[in-house]
RNA sequence: GCCCGCGUGGUGGAAUGGUAGACACAGGAGACUUAAAAUCUCCAGGCGGAAACGCCGUGCCGGUUCGAGUCCGGCCGCGGGUACCA
């Protein structure tokens, strides 16, 4: 009897697989195309458990439609540019370049004993010059076609460290390292139009079929659509116009004040004119420029001494307030408060006592608004007070069309659709990204590099000694010549958002060395994805943008018709969580630690084993900053890939987080030497030795074929694994004749080979198999095979199961119902009660209730 | 705050609206062994009962249904996103 080594097996058939290049994707007519991408992998030093977790669902899908026939493309790359490389080169010197490489090939090292079926003649990082001068390119185009533009926008500032900080820099509004207040600061930045194609994005989700429904519903909120209306309220100071813009302008009667966003042009004019008003301004840039920050901090007004003129009732004069809940980036950065119908206007009227006045009641009640705002859905009749348009009583969603019906009608204001979604701000004050390949001159503006000077390298010779973005500070690199007028000028020294980098590189993929962006003959025969797998913390941003960035590579010419959705399914699997160990700084910070540092004792945990004690903070997802991370590869050098592909399917289902535990790996790896043990048993056994029950091994096997086909096709491995645990089982007591066993445990080799690929082809070969188990055909279950003669079912009184009837498959049923009458525990339950109806499930349950 | 999910034994989880707890981990009992490891067999949601069996049970409250873990409404808890983390 042999040993199941799985270190030796492993490294021979990857060899095999490299040498006949079996998983090098090669154009060709002859095969349907199937492109299956995981998500690219942030090179941050090792990999964890999520990357093994997606990458082997992944690779179950690749190697899966090998198996049935398709001519798959299943490439791998690293989204190499973002800030840990800066902050490593901060903490530890050295430099972004090095750190990234380094790390692309220590990460590289730890993939590829995983066996993925890979083609790796594809691999590019996104921070090599090849790949971001074709962004570069791209950039330069989607500019030419009016899809980027510059405005001004905020940013967090640092004032001690004079530099800019990123959201995830800035706790409890202080910078990271500085300690200092953040500020916010406008600067010129520049953006995509995203916003442009709002309508299309949220119109084109309906036909993402193979999207998760909670995805799309997502994007269809991020993007939010609404149908409102903007008014002009007039100033009475004769100061002009103030533009408000309202979803519910049926509320108008109930209108009581105006407020404006403190960065609207009525508060910039005013700041300077009156202390007060211009320290609450100023306190309201203090804070954080998250969405979250604003929408949870305290609502705070201030009132300006302004006055409009409500539009309908002309004798109301409103007040106009500056409050720090108003965004200027949503519709016109004013809105009316209607206090009795929105729930934080009627705070903020509480608050600085501003009036309540209901513009509707309930049918039936005219109760007055207390603290709770009268807000019914807007499907719900309530009845209009003294409405202007003479409505009474109507649905809330009627009175809104009609209202804005009479508006227009009476030029009042005009209906707008708005969305929520903002445009794509791509500018980063940083050096570790693409260059944004434009050129500053005193003469001409802003002018595009030329496409010939492309790419727009990094400068190597760069430190990250002191604060601040190091090209501004590089003494030649800004240098350079004006493309159109020729004279001394100076580059942009702006970078990319890493989420452009992630928008396109599928579409790199299906030509990585092309000479442009894109080649159209490669993408026209490998677009779109057809799975797409990755984490669903991306459910919104870069799933949005690469949608956006389809559109845009299509209008510039650089992909093909029909790729504007450019994932024609998707699957976002849950994260991989880990407890987190925290201890605290002298200044109170937290500091974290990774699992390996930790000791627990019968006090609890510690750092080290006399360490001090450490903080357990609940479960979160494994993220390197927080130091939650387990290592993939001791799971690999102890037990072998394998098995740690194996474990990672088994435990959880897909779409579900999983907590991370060491206690399981083991249990997959015995699991795997039973197999392994089987085949050697099968293997010795007498090529003609008959036995008993070959039928119903067979029967057992193309059950296994069906449930485990269907499995993997709605990525329910963890199903399909159990059903693996069960027929080996049955395989393992089975006395059938060795061609039955022998057909078993082929057919099962092959039902695991996408789980475990290296195991799979030494049973095939052990077995005497044909060529590669990678590339022989998947099994096909036998219909006739699947179905049998007889099938218990349930009975239920009254919906509780009391006894179980084993009746022909076929049995008609009437026939049914009087089996299921004549059993002694339904007689017994029913107690000469006489049944008022009997539901019968063929082939499920019968119910009688009575 | 807002948007989106999730919540089932000691644990991970299974279950087209149709027998809740498949499969596995940890645990218990047994076989083999001088012994241990390994391997194999069996038990195992809770309460009551010798057993047959009965009652309860899928975060909480309510609803729809012959029948609800699954659908609907309202809560609670946890997680993801919240536009400069990737």
């Amino acid at each position: 009897m042999t040993r199941y080594t799985p270190a030796e097996i492993e490294a021979r058939w990857q060899a095999a697989w490299a040498r006949d290049e079996i998983f090098k994707a090669v154009r060709s007519a002859d095969k349907p195309k199937y492109y299956v991408l995981e998500m690219f992998p942030y090179p941050s030093g090792r990999i964890h458990m999520g990357h093994v977790r997606n990458y082997t669902m992944g690779d179950v899908i690749a190697r899966y439609k090998l198996a049935t026939g398709h001519n798959v493309l299943h490439p791998m790359g690293w989204d190499a540019f973002g800030m840990p490389a800066e902050n490593a080169a901060m903490a530890i010197g050295g430099h972004p370049k090095d750190w990234t490489y380094g790390n692309i090939e220590d990460m590289r090292d730890q993939m590829k004993p995983l066996g993925l079926s890979i083609d790796w003649s594809r691999e590019f990082a996104t921070c090599d010059p090849e790949y971001y001068g074709q962004q570069q390119a791209l950039f330069l185009d989607f500019l030419e076609a009016g899809l980027v533009y510059r405005k001004n926008a905020q940013v967090n500032w640092d004032p001690v460290d004079m530099t800019v900080l990123a959201n995830e820099q800035v706790i409890d509004g202080k910078g990271w390292r500085s300690g200092a207040e953040v500020e916010r600061r406008e600067l010129t930045q520049w953006f995509f139009k995203i916003s442009d194609m709002a309508g299309e994005l949220k119109d084109a989700l309906e036909g993402l079929e193979n999207w998760p429904a909670k995805v799309r519903l997502m994007q269809e909120n991020w993007i939010g659509e609404s149908r409102g209306i903007e008014i002009p309220f007039e100033r009475t100071d004769g100061g002009g116009t103030i533009l408000c813009y309202s979803t519910r302008p049926d509320t108008m009667r109930g209108a009581s004040f105006i407020a404006v966003s403190p960065d609207h042009p009525v508060s910039k004019a005013l700041e300077g004119s009156n202390p007060e008003l211009t320290a609450f301004i100023e306190d309201c840039r203090k804070m954080d420029t998250t969405e979250a920050a604003m929408e949870k901090a305290e609502k705070k007004g201030i009132d300006t001494g302004l006055r409009v003129k409500h539009p309908v009732y002309e004798s109301v004069e409103l007040p106009v307030w500056i409050g720090n809940f108003v965004l200027m980036d949503y519709g016109t950065g004013a809105v009316f408060g209607c206090p009795a119908h929105d729930q934080r206007d009627l705070d903020f009227a509480r608050k600085y006592d501003l009036p309540v006045r209901n513009a509707f009641y309930m049918p039936g009640g005219e109760t007055e608004v207390g603290t709770e705002a009268l807000v019914p859905a807007k499907t719900e009749k309530v009845v209009y007070i003294d409405h202007f348009a003479g409505l009474g009583e109507t649905t809330s969603q009627d009175g809104i069309d009609a209202t804005i019906d009479y508006f227009e009608a009476n030029d009042l204001g005009k209906g707008q659709t708005k969305y929520r979604l903002r445009d794509w701000g791509l500018s980063r004050q940083r050096y570790w990204g693409c260059p944004i390949p434009v050129v500053h001159c005193d003469d001409c503006g802003v002018v595009p590099e030329k496409k010939e000077n492309l790419p727009i390298e990094l400068p190597y010779d760069v430190s990250f000694d002191v604060p601040g973005n190091p090209l501004d500070r590089h003494p030649t690199w800004r240098d350079t010549a004006c493309p159109t007028c020729g004279k001394p000028a100076k580059r942009e020294t702006d970078t990319m958002d890493t989420f452009v980098d992630s928008s396109w590189y599928f579409a790199r993929f299906t030509a990585p060395d092309a000479e442009t962006p894109t080649s159209m003959e490669d993408a026209a025969y490998w677009m779109n994805v057809d799975q797409y797998i990755g984490g669903i913390e991306h459910a919104i941003l870069h799933l949005l943008y690469s949608r956006f960035f389809a559109r845009a590579m299509r209008i510039t010419g650089h992909l093909p018709q029909g790729t504007e959705e450019p994932f024609d399914a998707l699957f976002t699997q849950g994260m991989v969580t880990h407890e987190i160990y925290m201890t605290r700084d002298e200044r109170g910070r937290p500091v974290y630690h990774l699992p390996d540092d930790i000791h627990w004792t019968e006090s609890g945990a510690r750092l080290g084993a006399d360490g001090p004690m450490v903080e357990v903070v609940p479960s979160a997802k494994m993220s390197k900053s927080k130091k939650n991370v387990v290592d993939p590869v001791n799971i690999i050098s102890a037990y072998g890939a394998d098995t740690a592909r194996w474990f990672v399917l088994s435990d959880s289902p897909p779409e579900r987080d999983v907590e991370w535990t060491a206690a399981g790996a083991e249990a997959a790896f015995k699991h795997l030497t039973r197999v392994w043990n089987l085949c050697d048993r099968i293997g010795a056994m007498g090529k003609d030795a008959k036995g008993e029950g070959d039928e119903d091994l067979l029967r057992a096997m193309h059950s296994c074929i069906h449930d485990v086909t269907m499995g993997i096709e709605s990525f329910g491995f963890n199903a399909a694994i159990a059903k693996l645990y069960a027929f080996t089982a049955t395989l393992q007591k089975s006395k059938a004749s060795h061609a039955a066993q022998r057909e078993a445990v082929m057919t099962l080799a092959q039902l695991m080979s996408p789980m475990t690929p290296h195991l799979a082809e030494d049973i095939w070969a052990h077995q005497g198999g044909q060529g590669l188990i990678a590339t022989a055909p998947w099994p096909k279950a036998d219909q006739a095979m699947l179905v049998s003669d007889t099938v218990t079912l349930p009975v239920q009184v009254n919906g509780k199961r009391r006894a179980e009837i084993t009746v022909p498959t076929d049995l008609p049923k009437e026939e049914v119902e009087k089996a299921a009458l004549a059993d002694q525990a339904v007689i017994r339950t029913l107690d000469g009660a006489s049944p008022k109806k009997i539901i019968v499930v063929p082939g499920r349950i019968v119910n009688v209730v009575v």
